[in-house]
DNA sequence: TTGGAATGTCAACAACACTGACATAAACTG
DNA sequence: CAGTTTATGTCAGTGTTGTTGACATTCCAA
């Protein structure tokens, strides 16, 4: 960490931490560790022609098997016609199925086949292998700040919807 | 690999944040906050018909002028032709001028033209805002596990870049 | 000086987001 | 029951951003 406000007179850091300097730092930390953050998974999708579309799609399905396609419109902030064409090549090579739904007909149900969920833990195992390491490099305490900033940076929509999944 | 350590007793922070469900968590916070971190200039972005690879090169430019295209392509990470595509369009609305260098004629040394420093301004503003309210909300130690998680997540190419913008 | 490496540009293509329009079926409302 | 709303899916078109391939220019070293 270098500068701050170097030579203007310390005032606790209370106040330091919120030079544009540290802000722009901010920015770019969290561009660069997206990169990361996705790389691996990246990596094994490309193998197999799918995208990240279908990594957050298959994440979410697996997190909360039986979601309904809107659920998922919601979560993913995407619109219907791009979920659509990613769910559509899902479900014709077998990784997803689509339920009907019992009360509402008119709603379909999400669900990972078997294979589905291999995809799924092919993918996780990389990125929660990564993650792992950085939150054991970083130490509890720091990774306590990390996510109580994340959670800072999100919209409310996102912030509710980042809640709703830890019930 | 669902659970994790989940109802085998309390160990202390030092453990218990390296379960699967506290990874997980990791994950979907990195992936809503990401959609917030980069919610304002898109929004800003998309009414002008730029993105967020306009951004991206703006962004790197005005934090190192007279960087060449190479130099600017091992940040972004992207290919030459991406980048360059972005470039033309951007030198074409008179945002950034291309000079020829003076030592290496094959090079070329970029800057942003006035206009070019107001669009980047525009957008730093917006997203810095959004970074001081997380910053502000979470507090400095929050802001420094942030950090330090953040950099342990990138790959060593990308640490290096990173550190390098911080000379 | 000649051949290879480095740098950058142009063209074509694929992935994935978007909007708009429309179809279908089920649920709800009066 | 008729009319409206809701949930979903599809088709067509467009834009951004990534990719690879081909190529021009410049530099440098054998």
């Amino acid at each position: 960490m270098p500068e701050g406000r170097t030579g203007q007179g310390y005032s606790g850091e209370s106040l330091l931490f919120l030079t544009d300097e540290q802000l722009r730092q901010g920015i770019e930390a969290m561009f660069f560790a997206y990169r990361g953050f996705t790389a691996d998974p990246d990596r094994i999708l490309a193998e197999m022609s799918y995208g990240r579309a279908h990594h957050r799609a298959i994440h979410f399905i697996n997190r909360s098997p039986g979601t309904t396609v809107n659920n998922l419109l919601s979560i993913l902030g995407v619109t219907k016609q791009s979920l659509n064409r990613v769910l559509r090549t899902l479900i014709g090579d077998g990784l997803v199925i689509s339920k009907v739904g019992e009360l509402d007909k008119r709603e379909r149900h999400l669900y990972l086949t078997d294979q589905g969920q291999a995809l799924e833990a092919t993918l996780s195992d990389a990125q929660r292998a990564r993650m792992r390491a950085a939150y054991k490099d970083a130490g509890p305490e720091a990774v306590q700040g990390f996510k109580t900033v994340l959670e800072a940076m999100m919209d409310a929509d996102m912030r509710r919807a980042y809640a709703k999944l830890r019930d």
